[in-house]
DNA sequence: TAATCAATTCGATAGTTATCGAAATGTCGA
DNA sequence: TCGACATTTCGATAACTATCGAATTGATTA
């Protein structure tokens, strides 16, 4: 609920993500059917159906549910809401931020540690 | 013990991760405390005694120990037992490849999702 | 060998969460 | 309004895991 109601900001210049953000985000990703359904909202390029989305994942409409909300709640997906059907699509930016702060972290090698 | 003792293969070429694997790294990383631990081997820029890692951390030793397992089994960090001291230090490209592979999640932009 | 220190393992506990079926809510067409 | 359908909420359960203190293993030094 938090991170997806705070402004999340822009998207071309890699946002700032806090401590929490962060362990949110990665959270969020570490679950696997988690992860493939946002795979499958980034890959079909626009905005996502839920029955596509539940044909993709052998999970229940419940669980499916849980899983969406997750992923809004992290911030990383938006939902349009249009009438019985609601709509998935990645919020730009955030995997980039995400993908450029672990990037951040790699080392520069340190000889003979 | 099994992504640790698999051939994890070279550094610079951005190598494959298997649906496993990626699982594996990101719930590694989804816990707050070890994402700090990590953060400080990276900062260290070279090995870091568990004495030193152990002063950055509010738990105890065995927490510790752990959450230093975890990171060895995901693969990301590296082990050299010296005697009664261990050090710790990044595996290179795990994470340059983890990033890579968030990265190119990331949409080309659907006009007007 | 005995004492000390680093690190791990063990056993237990508390908190989190993925999962489901069933019930509820909300939307649309007949 | 009624029924069909999409999605959510509720309540319960099972599995996982972060955490600790205590006991253990292993290495170094007196």
């Amino acid at each position: 609920m938090s991170a997806s109601t705070q402004a999340v900001g822009n998207a071309t210049r890699s946002l700032r993500l806090t401590r929490a953000r962060r362990t949110a985000l990665l959270k969020a990703l570490a679950d696997p059917h988690r992860f493939e359904l946002l795979e499958r909202i980034a890959k079909a390029g626009c905005p996502l159906g839920c029955a596509e989305a539940r044909k993709a994942l052998p999970i229940s409409a419940a669980t499916l549910s849980h899983h969406v909300k997750e992923l809004e709640a992290a911030g990383l997906i938006e939902i349009r809401r249009e009438g019985k059907f609601h709509y998935l699509s990645l919020r730009p930016g955030v995997l980039e931020a995400l993908a450029a702060l672990l990037a951040a972290l790699a080392p520069s090698a340190c000889p003979r540690g």
